[in-house]
RNA sequence: ACCCCCGUAGCUCAGUGGAUAGAGCAACGGAUUUCUAAUCCGAAGGUCGCAGGUUCGAUCCCUGCCGGGGGUGCCA
C-alpha cells in the first residue's frame, strides 16, 4: 500500500522548484522556492513570490525572472493558468474541474487527505499529570486539552501515540499530607469529597509547618518513612493515590481525554539511584554543599542538581530516568511535553544533559501560558481556585438553558445531551482557540461563550449541515447523490472548496507547531464562509443538478467539520 | 542582575518576510411566509508599545528602550 505524504501547498511548491530548474538548471538551489495561499482572489489562489528573492542572483529584474519562470513550467493537471503581478508575483490559478475532483476526492477519504507522516513511528506523549491529592482547577486544563488535542493531531497522521498522564505522585508534599491526615482529618468529609479533604489538610498542615520547625521535622520523618517502605505510611499514599485518580478519572471521561499509560513519577523511583550512578560515570557530577549537582554553565544553562543533600532525589533526576525507560520500552520518534511555561528551565536542563548522556531521542517541550483571573493571579492558598469540575457544571447548565428556550420540542433526555457536549465544546474552544503561548485571563463569559467565534458556532454550523442533509433525503427520496457531482456555480462555491483541500496541511503545520489554534481558526475561517454560503445561497430550492452539488458540497464540509472538531476533542451532535 | 514570553480596533484575541492587517464582543443600521436567526448582510472602529537597523518589501527578522507576566542550585 502506498502511503501519501502530500499536500496540495508540497505539490504545487515542488513543482514550482522544478520550474525554477527548468529555467535556471539543475545546479540551481531551489530548496527556499516555495508556494502559498493567497490572501486575495483576485491574485489567484496560490503565489509563488521566489522570483523577487532571486533576481539579484540571477543579475535581472524580479519581473524578468517571473516571465521566465512561467513559460518554462512544465504543465500540471492542478494548474489552470499563471500570471505574473506587482512587482514580480507569480499568481496561480488552479484548474475548476481538478478543483471539484480534488474535493470529492478529499471528501470520500477516511483521513480527509492528511498525509499518514506518522505511518510505523511512535510518539510518547506526556500530558495533564496533575498532582496527587489535589482537585483540578481551571489551571490544569489547558495541559490536559492541548495535550490531548496535539495527541489527537498526531493520530491522525498514522502515528502509534503512547499518551501518558503523569501523575504527581511522589515527593516532600507526602509528608505533609500524612501528618494532616493523622491530626486533622474529617472522616466524613473524606467519604464526601475524598480530594477536597485531602486538600484540606494539606494545606492545614501546610501552615502549621511554616509556622512550627518541629512539625517540619515531622513530616520530613514521615516522608521518609514513606520513602524507605514503612507499611503504614505506604497504604496510607496508596490510599491517597486511589481516591484522586477516581476523581481524575471522572473528569477525563467528561472531557473524553483517555491515555494509555498512568504512570505516576514513582514508577520510575527504583530508577533514580542508577541514574545518578550513570551521570557520574559519564563524568557529570560534582558535589556542592552536600548535593549530588550537574554544572552546565558551558551550555548557559545554571546548576541541576540530581540528589539534595538528604539523599533524595527531585524531578531532574525522575525525568532523566523516565527518559530512559521509555526510551527502553517504545523506542519512540520523539517524546512530547505538555507544561506551563513555569518549567521551560527545568526542561531545558534535563534535555541538556539527557543528550550528555547520548540520547537522540527527539525531546520536545511545550509549553503555555497560565492561567490568571482577571484581577488576581489566583493560586490554592489565596483560595480563589475554580474548580474544573464548576467550570464545566457551569458551562453544560448555560447551554441547557439556551437550548431550552431555543429548541422546546426537543425531548429531556436528549436536550441534556446536547447541552453537555455544547457546554464541553465551548469550554475547549475557547481554551483552544487562543495562541497556547499566551497567558489566558479566565472569564466566565468568555470560557463558556456559545455565539460568536466559539465552540458552539462550529457546532451549530455542523448540525445545519446535517439537516440540510437529511432534509434533502426527505424531501428527494428519488434523489441519488451516490451519482451526483460537485458543480461550480457561484464564486462562493470554489471559495469553499479551496478551503477543504487546505486542511491536511493545516493538520500537518498545526502538529508541527503544537498549536490547536491553528486548527480551531481554520474551523472557525470554514464555518463563516460556510454560514455565509447557507444564509445567502439556496440549496433545496436549487434546480435539479445544481441542488444536489451543493447538498453534496455541504455533506463534504460537514465531514472535515467534523473531523476538524473532532482534533480538538470536541463533539458534533447531529441536532441543535 | 540575568533568562523566557507577551504588547495589534473601546474590550478579548487571530495573523503572515509580500499586494488593501483580520475576527469575536460591545455599540449602530438592516435581513426571518424560506434549508435551524446560536445565523447572515452593511457601516464604524488601527502611528500593529517606542526608536533605530537588515531587506526590493517588516506588524513579522536583528539591536536598544518602555510597560506587563513568568522563571533563576536542594518544590514540581
Amino acid at each position: 500500500m502506498q502511503i501519501k505524504t502530500e499536500t496540495l501547498t508540497t505539490v504545487l511548491t515542488a513543482w514550482m522548484q522544478s520550474a525554477f530548474s527548468a529555467c535556471y538548471g539543475e545546479s540551481t538551489d531551489v530548496s527556499g522556492i516555495g508556494v502559498v495561499a493567497t490572501a486575495n482572489p483576485a491574485f489567484g489562489d496560490y503565489q509563488c513570490n521566489a522570483a523577487m528573492g532571486l533576481a539579484k542572483l540571477f543579475k535581472t529584474s524580479p519581473r524578468t525572472v517571473a516571465d521566465a519562470v512561467v513559460v518554462a513550467a512544465p504543465p500540471h493537471p492542478a494548474v489552470a493558468r499563471l500570471e505574473v503581478a506587482g512587482p514580480g508575483f507569480i499568481n496561480i490559478f488552479l484548474d475548476n474541474a481538478w478543483v471539484i475532483e480534488q474535493t470529492a476526492v478529499l471528501a470520500a477519504d477516511a483521513c480527509h487527505g492528511v498525509p499518514q507522516i506518522g505511518h510505523g513511528q511512535t510518539v510518547v506523549m506526556d500530558y495533564s499529570s496533575p498532582n496527587i491529592a489535589k482537585p483540578m482547577h481551571i489551571g490544569h486544563i489547558r495541559s490536559t486539552i492541548i495535550g490531548n488535542s496535539i495527541d489527537r493531531m498526531h493520530r491522525l497522521m498514522g502515528f502509534r501515540v503512547i499518551a501518558d498522564n503523569h501523575i504527581g505522585d511522589w515527593g516532600t508534599q507526602f509528608g505533609i499530607i500524612i501528618m494532616g491526615y493523622r491530626h486533622f482529618l474529617d472522616r466524613a468529609a473524606l467519604e464526601q469529597s475524598p480530594i477536597e479533604e485531602l486538600e484540606r489538610v494539606y494545606v492545614k498542615s501546610y501552615e502549621k509547618a511554616k509556622a512550627d520547625d518541629s512539625w517540619m521535622t515531622q513530616c520530613r520523618q514521615e516522608l521518609v518513612k514513606l520513602q524507605t517502605g514503612d507499611p503504614e505510611n505506604t497504604a496510607l499514599w496508596k490510599q491517597f493515590i486511589a481516591l484522586s485518580l477516581g476523581e481524575f478519572e471522572r473528569i477525563y471521561k467528561r472531557l473524553d481525554v483517555c491515555f494509555d499509560l498512568v504512570r505516576g513519577e514513582s514508577f520510575y523511583n527504583d530508577r533514580l539511584a542508577s541514574m545518578v550512578a550513570l551521570l557520574q560515570s559519564h563524568g557529570l557530577v560534582r558535589e556542592s554543599e552536600g548535593a549530588q549537582c550537574v554544572f552546565l554553565e558551558d551550555d548557559g544553562l545554571p546548576v541541576c542538581i540530581v540528589r539534595k543533600s538528604d539523599g533524595g532525589y527531585n524531578y531532574a533526576t525522575s525525568d532523566l530516568a523516565t527518559v530512559q525507560s521509555r526510551v527502553e520500552e517504545f523506542s519512540p520518534l520523539k517524546i512530547v511535553y505538555i507544561t506551563d511555561e513555569r518549567q521551560q528551565l527545568h526542561f531545558k536542563q534535563f534535555f541538556c544533559i539527557s543528550r550528555k548522556l547520548g540520547v537522540t531521542t527527539r525531546l520536545d517541550h511545550v509549553w503555555f501560558g497560565l492561567m490568571r483571573l482577571p484581577d488576581a493571579t489566583f493560586s490554592t492558598r489565596q483560595g480563589n481556585v475554580i474548580k474544573l469540575e464548576h467550570l464545566l457544571d457551569e458551562a453544560e447548565r448555560r447551554a441547557l438553558d439556551l437550548i431550552t428556550s431555543s429548541s422546546p420540542d426537543m425531548p429531556e433526555d436528549r436536550r441534556r445531551d446536547v447541552a453537555r457536549a455544547v457546554g464541553i465544546g465551548a469550554v475547549k474552544y475557547a481554551d483552544l482557540s487562543q495562541n497556547p503561548q499566551t497567558t489566558v485571563t479566565f472569564t466566565w463569559d468568555k470560557a463558556l461563550a456559545l455565539d460568536g467565534n466559539s465552540g458552539p458556532y462550529l457546532q451549530y454550523a455542523y448540525a445545519r449541515m446535517a439537516s440540510v442533509r437529511d432534509k434533502y433525503r426527505e424531501r428527494f427520496p428519488e434523489g441519488d447523490l451516490e451519482v451526483s457531482r460537485l458543480l461550480i456555480t457561484e464564486p462562493i462555491e470554489r471559495e469553499l472548496m479551496l478551503k477543504l483541500l487546505r486542511f491536511p496541511e493545516v493538520v500537518v503545520r498545526a502538529a508541527e507547531a503544537y498549536k490547536p489554534s491553528m486548527v480551531a481558526d481554520y474551523l472557525y475561517d470554514l464555518s463563516q464562509t460556510y454560514s455565509s454560503f447557507y444564509q445567502n445561497v439556496p440549496f433545496l430550492k436549487a434546480e435539479s443538478g445544481i441542488r444536489e452539488s451543493r447538498v453534496l458540497l455541504c455533506d463534504a464540509i460537514a465531514r472535515i467539520l467534523r473531523q476538524g472538531l473532532g482534533l480538538l476533542g470536541i463533539e458534533t451532535p447531529e441536532r441543535i
